[in-house]
DNA sequence: GTCAATACTTGACTCGGGAAAGTAATGGGG
DNA sequence: CCCCATTACTTTCCCGAGTCAAGTATTGAC
C-alpha cells in the first residue's frame, strides 16, 4: 500500500478494503463490522488518512432517540491514486484509467492488426501513455496497471500460460509489461477480473458466494466462494459453456456433445439457424420479427444457458448470479428462456437465487482489470 | 480444545490439523509446512505433548550426505480422546466410535422403526451408551458426538432446517442431543460429513480443491474449494443429482428434465429398466449377464454421472475428485460409461483431474460424523 | 447547566510470533 | 580420540498488533 512497507498491518488492509467496497463508514460502525475493537479502528486509519487515502467527512444528521456524539464517517479520497486497466482481446486493446473508488476517468483504445507479443506490448505501451499524458494528469498519480486476458493466466506471477486467442504459450507478460510502462504490473483472466469488478463494487458487493456468466462467443463464468475467487487447481475454473445440458446436441469444439456453449454460443446460434451467410445480428432481426424457427433456436439457446446456471446455482449455491456480455444483444429473446431453464434445474432453495442481468461494454473489462490492480495495491 | 481455554493460539490448532491430517512431522518440518520459525513450532507443540495430544516418537534414522541431530517426529496419540460418529437414515441408526486419528475403533447399530424426533433421540442415546460403555472403556475419554443427517442443515447451530428422510423441519438437534447425552454435539449433512472426513483423513488430504461424489438412491457431492467445505448460501450446494444433463431426458421429481438422477439414481435405473417388479440388484445380474436393453440403461447412466463430474471439474477444477456410495455395488456396469462421459464432457485440462473409486460403506459415513465433532475439537 | 448517550482517543498491557544465539545429537575426518 | 560440520531443537529477548479501560469530545433532552 505504501511504497516503504514491507507489509501492512491485517487492520489497515481491512479497513481500506471495508470502505473501498461498502462506501463511507464510521470508525464505530467499521469496528462492528470487521469484529475489531475501536481502538484498532482508530489506529489503522490513523496513517490512512495521513497518507491521504481516507478523509473524514462531516458529521452527518444523527437518527435514534437519545443524543451523542456525531459520527464522523470515512470516506475514500478516490482523487488519492489512480489505476490503469487494459484489456487484451485478439485484435484491440481497451483501456481505462480508474481512482480508487473504481469509478472509470478516461479511456481510449487501440486497434490489434496483429496479435504477437512483440506488438501487443509497443501498443500496450502507447495506450498506456495515451491514457496518462491525455487530459487529466493522472501520470503522477499512477503506479499500477492491470491487464486482462483471456485463457490460462497465473496471476501471482503474472504468467499467461495459455491464450488461445492471442496464441500466446507461457508468455511473462506481467514482467515484459512492467519493462515497457515502468508501472507495477497485475495480470488476471478476463473473467475473473470482471468478476472481481463486480464482486467489489458491483453487484456482488457483501456476497459471500457469487457468480457472473459471461454470455457471448464463448459462454464463461466467474465464481466468488465462501469470498475468494475459485481459480481452479489445474487453471480450468467457470468452464461452464462447456457443461453439457444435452446428450443429443451438437457436437463442441472442446470434444463434447451438447455443450452450453455449442447451444447458445453466438456462432452456435448461427450455425444452429442454417441459413448461409446469415449474420448473428440478422438472425437477431429474423426472431425480434416473429420467425418461428429462428426464434426457437433461440429458445434452446435460453434454456441451455438456464441449465447451465442452474448448474452454477444447484453445485455451489451462490447467493447471487449477475448475467452479463455481448450476446445480450439479443437478451430480449434469451431471457424468457434463461430464466425458465433455470427455474426448471435450479433445485430447491437454488431457484431463489436472484438472477439479473447487467449488459457490461467491453469498457467495463478494462476496469475490471484496474480493479484487480487496486486489489493488489491494497493488499500489498 | 483444552475444556479451560477460550481460544487457542492459531498455532496449535496449525500444528495439531497438520500432525493429524499428514502424519508424523519434526518440528523442522512443521515450521516449513507452515510458514512459522521453529520457535514457533516448539512452543505451540509443548502444551501438546504435555496434555498428551501429541507425543515425540524415537529419532528417525536420517538420509542426505552430512551429519546433524534426529529428527525427534511429533505424533498423534490418538488413544488420548475418542469421538463418537452416529449417521442417521430414516430406519437406521448407525454409530461408531472413533480415536483421535479417526481410526474406527468400535461400532454399532441400531433400527429405527420411527422416524419421530422424540424416538430417534431415544434411541440415539441408547446407541451412544451402548458404545461407550462396552468393551474398550471409551467413556471417560469421550466429551464430544458428531451426527450426520441428509437435508439442510446449519452446522454452525446444529439446527436441522429440513430433512425429506425424516421428515424433520427446524429440528434443534444438537441441543436436544447435547441434553440426552451429555456429550458436546456437532451436527452437519451427511455428505458434507463425508466429504470432510475423506479431505482430513482420505484420498483429499492436502488438497486445495476436492470433490467427494456419491452415487446411490440419490446422487450428491461434497465440495472443498481453496480449502474450505462448500456450503452455499442458501443451504444447497453440490447437488450434482439435479444437473440437466439431457433436455429431452426424464423428469425428475424434483421439477427438472434429464437431472443426473434421474437417468442415474438406482430408482430412475429400475425404472429405465422397465419390467414391473424388477429390483435393482435383478437388474445388476440382468446387465452381467449381458442383456443388451439392461446394459444400455447402465451406459446411459455411467455417462450422465460422468457428465455431472465433469460439470463439476469445469466449474470448480477440483485437485482430486474420489467418486463413492451405495450404488458402487453396480460400479463394473457403470465405470468405463462414467468414464467416458467425464472424459467428454471435461474441457481442456480439467480432464486431467484424477478420478478415484471408493466404496465407503454406510460405517464411513459414521466416521464422517465423527471426524466433524474431531475438527469441531481441534477448532475448539 | 446538567445529564445521558454516543463517538472517538489515549495509554498501559497482553500475547503471539520472529530473530538470533545457544544447546543437543549425530557422522566424518584428522 | 577429538574436533568439526551439520542438522534439530530451545531459549531469550524483542516487536507489534490488538484489547481493555479510562478519558475526552460532541451532541440533544430536560
Amino acid at each position: 500500500m505504501f511504497p516503504e512497507a514491507e507489509s501492512v498491518a491485517p487492520a489497515m488492509t481491512a479497513v481500506l478494503t471495508t470502505v473501498l467496497t461498502e462506501g463511507p463508514l464510521s470508525r464505530v460502525a467499521l469496528a462492528r463490522r470487521l469484529g475489531l475493537s475501536q481502538a484498532a479502528v482508530t489506529k489503522a486509519a490513523r496513517p490512512l488518512i495521513e497518507q491521504g487515502y481516507l478523509q473524514e467527512l462531516a458529521a452527518t444528521e444523527r437518527s435514534g432517540p437519545g443524543a451523542g456524539r456525531p459520527a464522523s464517517p470515512l470516506a475514500i479520497c478516490a482523487d488519492r491514486e489512480f489505476f490503469v486497466g487494459v484489456k487484451i482481446t485478439g485484435d484491440e486493446l481497451i483501456g481505462v484509467v480508474c481512482d480508487l473508488g473504481a469509478q472509470v476517468r478516461t479511456s481510449a483504445h487501440r486497434p490489434l492488426p496483429d496479435a504477437g507479443v512483440e506488438h501487443v506490448l509497443t501498443e500496450l505501451g502507447h495506450l498506456v501513455d495515451d491514457l496518462l499524458d491525455g487530459p487529466g494528469d493522472y501520470r503522477t498519480r499512477t503506479r499500477r496497471l492491470g491487464l486482462a486476458v483471456s485463457g490460462d493466466v497465473d496471476r501471482g506471477t503474472g504468467l499467461v500460460r495459455y491464450s488461445p486467442f492471442l496464441h500466446w504459450h507461457d508468455v511473462p507478460l506481467q514482467d515484459l509489461a512492467e519493462k515497457i510502462t515502468g508501472l507495477t504490473v497485475t495480470v488476471e483472466n478476463d473473467v475473473k477480473a470482471l468478476t472481481t469488478a463486480e464482486h467489489w463494487f458491483g453487484e456482488g458487493v457483501g456476497a459471500e458466494s457469487f457468480a457472473l456468466v459471461t454470455v457471448g462467443t464463448g459462454i464463461g463464468c466467474g465464481l466468488v466462494v465462501n469470498g475468494r475467487l475459485v481459480s481452479g487447481s489445474h487453471g480450468v475454473a467457470g468452464e461452464i459453456g462447456h457443461i453439457g445440458v444435452d446428450v443429443n446436441g451438437p457436437a463442441c469444439h472442446c470434444g463434447g456433445r451438447g455443450c452450453v456453449e455449442a447451444i447458445a454460443g453466438t456462432d452456435a446460434i448461427v450455425r444452429a439457424v442454417g441459413r448461409p451467410g446469415l449474420t448473428f445480428e440478422q438472425a437477431v432481426t429474423l426472431a425480434r420479427a416473429g420467425d418461428a424457427s429462428v426464434s426457437a433456436v433461440f429458445a434452446l439457446a435460453g434454456d441451455a444457458i438456464g441449465s447451465g446456471i442452474a448448474a452454477v446455482a444447484n453445485l455451489v449455491g451462490p447467493s447471487r448470479i449477475v448475467v452479463s456480455g455481448e450476446g445480450l444483444s439479443a437478451y430480449d429473446l434469451l431471457e424468457p428462456h434463461i430464466r425458465a431453464g433455470f427455474q426448471r434445474q435450479a433445485f430447491g432453495a437454488a431457484a431463489q437465487c436472484p438472477l439479473s442481468v447487467r449488459p457490461l461494454p467491453f469498457e467495463q473489462w478494462a476496469r475490471g482489470a484496474a480493479t484487480v490492480s487496486i486489489q493488489a495495491f491494497v493488499a500489498a
